[in-house]
Order: C-alpha cells, then sequence, then structure tokens
DNA sequence: ACCGGCCCTGAATGCGCTTTCAGTAAGCGC
DNA sequence: GCGCTTACTGAAAGCGCATTCAGGGCCGGT
C-alpha cells in the first residue's frame, strides 16, 4: 500500500495522542510540557514529519523565500553577484528563488508577477533595466501592489526610474575614468564594443566614455562603435566586424568584460597582439580576468559586495521613507591588456 | 489610508459582482460565460489582483517551483549547469528555487528539507556527494518521504549510492582518457591537484587517472599528489605548494578547470611557461578555457545539457521504475596547455 | 480546606483558494 | 407548451497550519 501522500500536523497530533493545538506549538518551540514535547518531536521525527511551507504561510507565519531574477545566471557578472545576495541570504536563513530572464522584459515582469503570486518577502533585481519607458512602467505597476503590501524590494545597477532601494555601480563615471586612463597612455583613436541600446548601462558607459573624450576633443565616430550582445561570442563577433571594417583604433574599450574576452579570442584569432598592436579595455572586473593572458584591464566593481548589499537594504527596514542608494565601484584597474601608444 | 494588505479573490468577486466560485473559473480559463469573464477579468486588473500561490497550492493546484541545489553558483561549473537547468525549466513555465550548499553537507540536507516543505514539484541535486555514508543515509532518509510524496527527484554528477534518475559525467573514464591522452604525449612525472577526499567525484577522477598510469607502469606517489579546495585560490596554492615541494613533474592535471586555472596562474606568477616548462590539463571544459592563453587541454563535459538532461529526467514520468541513468562526456580536448615532452 | 490566579491544553476559527455538489435558467424535441 | 437534457452559477467544504478563546488542573495564599 502506498503511503500517505503527505504526514500532516494532525498525523502527528494523533500519533502523540495530544491535539493538533499542541503538536503546533510544540513543533514551534512555545511553552509546552517537556514530556509532551518530547512525545510530539518523536512521533514528528517516526513519522518523518515535514511541515506544508504552504498552510504555515497562508495562516500567517511569513515565509522565507526571497526572489531574485537576473538576466543570466551564466554570466559570470551575475554569478558573482548572486553569490554575494545568497550568501547573506544563507546567512539569515532564507531561501533564494532565482530566476533568469535572458534580457527579455516580459519574462521579467512575470517572473515579478510569479514572485508576488508567492508572496516572497522581498524581491531583487539584478541588472540594467530598458531604456523603453513602456517596461519600466509596466515593471512598476507590478511592483506598487507588492510594495504596497508590505513587500520589500531592491534593485542592483538598474536605472533610476524604479522608486526603490539601489545599489547602483559607477558606470557613468567609471567609464568616463577610463578614458582619461586610456588617454593618458597616450591613445587617440577609440573604438567601443557596446551592447544592446535598450539597456540603460549601456547608455551610461558609453556616454561617461564618449563625454570624457569630447572634453579632451577627442571624438567618437559611429563607425568606431559597434553594438552586439553582451556575451563572449557578442565582443568575438564584434571585434571581428571592427577588424573587417578595417578599423585604425589603437585602443578597444568593451562595455564588459565578458564582451572583453570575446574580443581577445577574435584578436588573437586574427593573428594580432595584445596589448601590442591593439589595447584592450574591459568593465565590471569578474573574477577570471586577473587570470588571463594578459590580464584585462578594466574598471572594478565590487561584484559580491553588490549583492551582498542590496540582499541586506532589502532585509534592513527602512523607516526613513526616503529611498537609499548605494554608489559603487568604478575605479580603473590598469593590467596587461593596455599599454602605451607606441611602446 | 493604507491599501489593504493583499487583494484577494473574494475581492474580485465582489467588484464583479459574482460568485467567488465563478471568479476562480475565470481567472482560470474554465467555461464561463464570455460576459462575465470579462467582467471578472477587468474587475482583477483594476484591483491589480495576484492569486496568493500558497492558498492555490493549498487547495491543491499543483505549484511550479522546483528546486535546484548545487555547491556554488559563483563556480563556472556549476553556472553552466545551472543554466542548462534554467534554460529547460523557463520553457516549462517554472520558476527555479536555487540554492548553494557551498560543500556543507549540513547545509544540503537543511534545504532539502526546505524544499519538502514547500512541496517542490522536483529537487534537483548538482554536483558531487559526500563519501561519508552518514550524510548519504541521512539525504536518503530526507529523500525517501519526498519520493514517497510523489515529488521527483533526478541528479547530477553524484554517486551512484542515491537511487534516483542520475546525469553522470564520465568521472572515471574521463580521467583515465586524459591519462592516456598525457601519456601518449610523453609525459612519465604526473602531479595531480586533487580536491577534498570527502568528494565522491575525486575518488572518481584521481582513481581512474592514477589507475591507468599505473596499467603503463607509471606510478603515482602520495607527494606527487596536492589537496586543496575546489577554487580558484584552491589550485593556487596547490601549485605554489607543488612548486616549494620541488615536484620533477612534466605534467600537472587538475581535477577540475577551476582549479587548473589557478595553477596556470600560480605557474605564471613563478615565472614558468606553459606548457613550455610545464604541461596543465583540467577537467570540465568550462566556456571559458578556450579563451585561456594558452587555451586549456581538459576532459570535456557538455555542461548546460548535463543541466538540461537532469531537468528532463525530472520532468518526465518514469513509468518502469527503474531509475533512469545517463552518462556523458569524458572525451578529451587537447589544446595548447599541453605539449609533447622534450619539444 | 477554600478560593483566586496562572499556566497549559484542546476545540474551533480562518488564512485564500480550488473543487465538488446542488440548484437554476436556458435550450431542445415532441 | 411540457418534460427533459445541457450549461453555467453559487454555496460550501476542506487543503494544513497558526492562533484565539475557554476550560481545567495545579499552585500559593489565607
Amino acid at each position: 500500500m502506498q503511503p500517505r501522500a503527505h504526514v500532516t500536523l494532525e498525523d502527528v497530533a494523533k500519533a502523540a495522542d495530544v491535539s493538533l493545538a499542541t503538536a503546533s506549538r510544540a513543533l514551534n518551540g512555545m511553552r509546552v510540557t517537556p514530556q509532551l514535547r518530547d512525545r510530539v518531536l518523536a512521533a514528528a521525527e517516526k513519522l518523518a514529519y515535514t511541515p506544508n511551507a504552504h498552510a504555515r504561510a497562508l495562516a500567517g507565519a511569513s515565509h522565507r523565500t526571497v526572489g531574485v531574477i537576473c538576466h543570466d545566471v551564466t554570466d559570470p557578472y551575475f554569478a558573482a553577484i548572486a553569490g554575494g545576495v545568497m550568501r547573506v541570504a544563507g546567512a539569515n536563513d532564507l531561501l533564494v528563488m532565482l530566476a533568469s530572464t535572458f534580457r527579455d522584459p516580459e519574462r521579467e515582469i512575470a517572473y515579478v508577477s510569479m514572485l508576488r503570486a508567492e508572496r516572497a518577502p522581498a524581491i531583487l533585481l539584478i541588472g540594467s533595466g530598458f531604456e523603453d519607458a513602456r517596461w519600466e512602467r509596466a515593471l512598476e505597476a507590478e511592483l506598487k501592489p507588492y510594495l504596497d503590501g508590505g513587500g520589500r524590494v531592491a534593485v542592483v545597477s538598474r536605472h533610476r526610474s524604479l522608486k526603490v532601494d539601489s545599489v547602483l555601480p559607477e558606470n557613468r563615471a567609471g567609464a568616463a575614468a577610463m578614458a582619461r586612463a586610456l588617454l593618458d597612455l597616450g591613445h587617440r583613436r577609440f573604438a567601443v564594443l557596446s551592447g544592446p541600446p535598450a539597456l540603460t548601462t549601456v547608455a551610461d558607459r558609453l556616454g561617461g566614455f564618449r563625454e570624457e573624450l569630447a572634453k579632451a576633443g577627442v571624438a567618437l565616430a559611429p563607425a568606431d562603435i559597434v553594438e552586439a550582445p553582451f556575451t563572449r561570442d557578442g565582443g568575438y563577433g564584434a571585434m571581428t566586424e571592427l577588424l573587417t571594417r578595417g578599423s585604425t583604433a589603437t585602443c578597444v574599450f568593451a562595455l564588459t568584460d565578458v564582451m572583453a574576452i570575446g574580443a581577445c579570442a577574435a584578436l588573437r584569432d586574427q593573428g594580432l597582439s595584445v596589448p601590442n598592436d591593439i589595447s584592450v579595455a574591459g568593465f565590471d572586473d569578474i573574477p577570471i580576468v586577473r587570470d588571463l593572458t594578459p590580464p584585462l584591464t578594466t574598471v572594478a566593481l565590487p561584484l559580491q559586495t553588490l549583492g551582498e548589499k542590496a540582499m541586506e537594504l532589502a532585509l534592513t527596514e527602512n523607516n526613513g521613507r526616503r529611498r537609499r542608494l548605494l554608489r559603487m565601484g568604478g575605479e580603473v584597474v590598469l593590467r596587461g591588456s593596455t599599454a602605451k601608444v607606441g611602446s
């Protein structure tokens, strides 16, 4: 005969010969005569009882599964941030529901909706928002009732339009700093490996870079900018494209390290040397880049910390009702993938 | 005045002036007069109604959040597998709860217990099991009632002791194949960068490698094996240790690519060249290794597919009650990090 | 020995939803 | 036009648990 699908609290209570209420109290550590408590615990153990989290949540006990939505766990950038989130979550005895949207705004909204249905105590949005105001509004509409219902929301690296606690990488300032650093190395002809223009991160990084160059009187022609997905293959393709266009750039700035890795691969496959033939710089400082040959010059972001802070923001009550905003990172780290011009 | 904490189905029903049951049916796409359905949908929309997933689950509707437990999402190996899992999950309109154990068996069991409480329809265990039979038994005890209750379990890369659907990398055969490949290159003095002996994967890979060497009359002395965590820094430290010991190995086999990356970094920092001074080989074929300089020789595993297959196994009914077992990967991929001896 | 008060236990209620079950209105054939 | 089937709607039960509300045993005070 099949064992019962699920052992319920009632079964335990019956086995221990106490009332359902007493069993509940014993299991939850409320004051109960030690003898009874032992009986209940023993019965629960014997029956392999596991409380039904849904029933528990329904009955009022807050449940402990927070939602995290990112673009793509496979990307080391998001993996590192998610790692930080999970570290803090784990320390607080929380489960994490992780979802990947693959940069599809529709999926993102669908996930928020599911998380809302789960009555997750907190939702974290990791990664760039979308330039299209339509999506941001739809997202906001989804988030609003959640927040009204007491839900907590924090975002990482997301455009300011959402009025929630935020952890923001210094995208614009970091890119500007990188521009200065590259100018200091003597570069004057640049190319940029850009990402999907729909992402706000792209606008910020590209804008910061371009403006800083402009201050030095260096222009960035449309032909010097190639758009591609924020992936290794995107970077590879963009770099290849640049090469076939006959670009004369002495330095390539990839908007993410992952793209920079692809770019370096393309250069290698074309028999070009980094940084002797061309300098390459990235953004993010994902862990792997310091172990590349040559190690990658990049704009450093404390990725794990980004995630940790976001989780902390979501977990701590924000009494002053103003949203909190943390800005982090943005320092240029010069490594071997960039060199002085003509050296 | 505060908006109500949560809009319930009853609110929607009242607003649409229909009964609760009708509202439920309208929302769930059951046959209802179009006119009524529209009224209900409009009311739901206006009130920003989101069904309570807990209530829904409790009332019998199966819910759609599967649990995935891995050692560490930050590790590209697990990230890639998790990516595959999420791809299939997403295609089936499932949410994924991802948890990282950081290789702590106690946490692993705790997570299984939480997932069981959540009544997740499926649990996936990603990553090596533990040699200590005590933990495996405890895990089994936790899993047993879950399976009896109709839960589905699949594991990736986990020792056979668990009687559940499995996707197994060819750890032993792959390591043996690597041994042969390295022998063919003329190597006779080897060192191994090993992992925590508590992990079954370590025993399999190390065993396969050692046995194949033995067949060729090449012994692996204890001094040639260094144990370290399965991390980049672990590999770095182990390689450094090996160097300070004055190892005479011409070839280093790291049990994972991540360790191999650390090893290469250590060699570089010591001014040694790969593969001229020493050959390095890894295991897993995580995506990044083909972009290293030199690209890493390794045992290939179709990581994303591993995750996809596991999810598929968990999703498909297993009518024949025998557990299904998929073995995958194990082919040696020779790249630039290994060279013929003396060349 | 008696009563007030305290602490522990058990019965009962409700969380929000799905799902029978029964009831009612509409539709059909004769 | 009557009886019957068909189709939809509404009332109500119950999923498993936390929790409130009474009731009952026990203690100390007098």
